[in-house]
DNA sequence: TTGTACGCGTTATCAC
DNA sequence: GTGATAACGCGTACAA
């Protein structure tokens, strides 16, 4: 058993073998010219060794340079949004010919997210990165900097000074809040995320304040009774609608900071014999592709031209670049079947 | 204008800036240990030179290897059924303590697949691939054995002498007509991604044989005018779908060998004033979310579980290991609101 | 066919 | 503070 600490190189197992240096990197590359004895011998004293060939010192000597760019992302947050944004940037990179490849870093928990930026800034393995609906404390921002990898944001956040590319989050739920009020509702209620001591996931808070705002504003503030937070687990958020809707006063509207949660709301309403938008109206965020197919009313925020737009700007600064993003679309209401006026609501 | 084809090194920023190459590291490092001047002299090099250091080289010196699991897919076809599994990878890979990164290879074309295989077989800066909804050919299985790097598919193929893993896509489409069948229909429908002289896509080629054969078993052979093939596309499934829809003898069953094109033929058939299921039985294939809110009658295929147990299976070949993966559960029926019996179907 | 020696671009360890 | 120089692990002329 040998001690050795790190891993076997080419030069033990040639040793090992009795051949030289050139012959293991022979055999490694599948070279003709080795003797079948000789391959065979090598062959075994790799296997002995466990020896597994170091692929950046191949790439040194290949003089080949790594083209990878960066995602970062939460694990338990939102993957379906996060799809459509990823396919928006697959696509958008797709048009490049330099062929960079996407990294995915998915990170657990902010002490997870905090571990990752600060190796992704000390080994510099990508040549940029884009951070998906994900904070930067001051510090990380700092080490990201001073790494001299470009990064861009993928979400919007208000008063950042680095570029976030992202619909607005808060003209998005003004938007919903809007809607909720021109229809005749007054007893609305809110689903959203869980942000509390949670730095970093701005979004939720973002469309909870606007939201909050703009019924306050119309004289018709958002009742504690009618708030709750959970995860974007389609089970939680259905148990935390249902514990919504089983409240001796009802609201009549509710609003989902997200498609998914909107869809477990509809679905817990339906489980307790009420009809949407009859007897309860329902709006969602995002615009999912399944938001479509369930009819959902929500608010737009064109994700997949998200991705490209960000990745388009990313490549940008890593070629020297740093003009502004182009602009990326404001929020819209897409209104569907899941809301109705409250007046024709038969009570 | 400098001649060199090279991209400039540390040593060409040391030369410029009349320095050693070593200050020159030091600036990039971030050493407290340098002048405010010679800092700024050195930067302006870099400035000049456009120098961007090279990642591998650190890494040599840093003795960090390289953890990263590469994942090939196709860019245009059935990116929603891919989210699913690569969130069961992710899923997976989370559980293990090294630091892997996923890199996503996403090729557009067959050609392009290819150039990708012998990259990656080539350069080796992966330690497992995990080869999605793609087959390879005899020569490509050769090119990733030699090349010594684990993989594994990611979807099932009968016959092959690799590891696919995937629910058998023969017995989910057998399920589907079955179904059918039992439900009492005759003129059945087939809508599939067009597999012809795509040597790569099975899946669709497999789904449909089982099917007809299933059908023509049970005495009542797939007919060529309810036969139609398109690509994961929304819009050209529904024009597909029309198509069919609006021939002079209407199917009164359909089923399309995906979700989507399953959710964009209903859409399609409502269009054309038809009732699901009264006027037509849709049934999909995958068990998406998406199916799930829209009330389709589907395959489950578990994708991913499927995502989750390749990525375990990848990893214990990584380490040495080449056991047998978990099994996966065989491809299940989902019954919902848009298949019925066909007795029941007002005429 | 096989072995030796050098280079790849960077960091770290010394001297200065 | 700064500058030579030796690693880092592998590929590859070149010589044998």
């Amino acid at each position: 058993m040998p001690m050795t600490p790190s891993p076997p190189t080419i030069r033990d197992v040639a040793k090992r073998a009795q051949v030289g240096v050139a012959t293991v990197s022979r055999v490694l590359n599948n070279s003709p010219n080795v003797t079948a004895a000789t391959r065979a011998i090598v062959l075994q004293a790799i296997e002995e060794l466990g020896f597994r060939p170091n692929a950046v010192a191949r790439q040194l000597t290949r003089k080949t340079r790594l083209h990878n760019i960066g995602v970062i992302t939460q694990l338990f947050l939102s993957y379906r949004s996060f799809a459509h944004r990823l396919r928006g940037v697959q696509l958008a990179l797709s048009e490049y010919a330099d062929k960079y490849e996407l990294v995915l870093y998915t990170v657990g928990s902010l002490d997870h997210y905090a571990e990752r930026l600060s190796y992704i800034a000390k080994n510099r393995l990508i040549e940029g990165l884009l951070i998906v609906d994900l904070d930067l404390t001051a510090e990380q921002h700092k080490l990201l900097t001073q790494s001299g990898i470009p990064f861009v944001g993928i979400n919007h956040f208000h008063g950042r000074d680095w570029t976030c590319i992202g619909a607005d989050n808060r003209s998005g739920a003004h938007l919903a809040a809007q809607h909720l009020l021109e229809l005749g509702h007054s007893r609305i209620a809110y689903l959203g995320d869980a942000f509390i001591d949670s730095y970093h996931f701005i979004t939720g808070r973002e469309r909870f304040e606007s939201f909050g705002q703009t019924l306050a504003e119309a004289g018709r503030p958002l009742e504690e009774r009618f708030i709750r937070f959970c995860s974007h687990d389609y089970d939680e958020a259905y148990q935390a609608a249902r514990d919504l809707l089983t409240q001796p006063v009802k609201p009549t509207a509710l609003f989902a900071m997200s498609d998914m949660q909107a869809l477990a709301s509809i679905d817990a309403a339906r489980g307790l014999g009420l009809r949407v938008p009859d007897d309860i109206s329902v709006i969602g965020y995002d615009d999912l592709e399944i938001a479509y197919h369930a009819g959902l009313t929500t608010v737009r925020q064109h994700l997949e031209l998200n991705g490209s737009v960000a990745l388009r700007c990313l490549i940008d600064r890593i070629r020297g670049g740093n003009g502004a993003p182009e602009p990326l679309p404001a929020p819209e209401l897409v209104v569907r079947q899941t809301t109705r006026r409250i007046e024709d609501t038969p009570s």
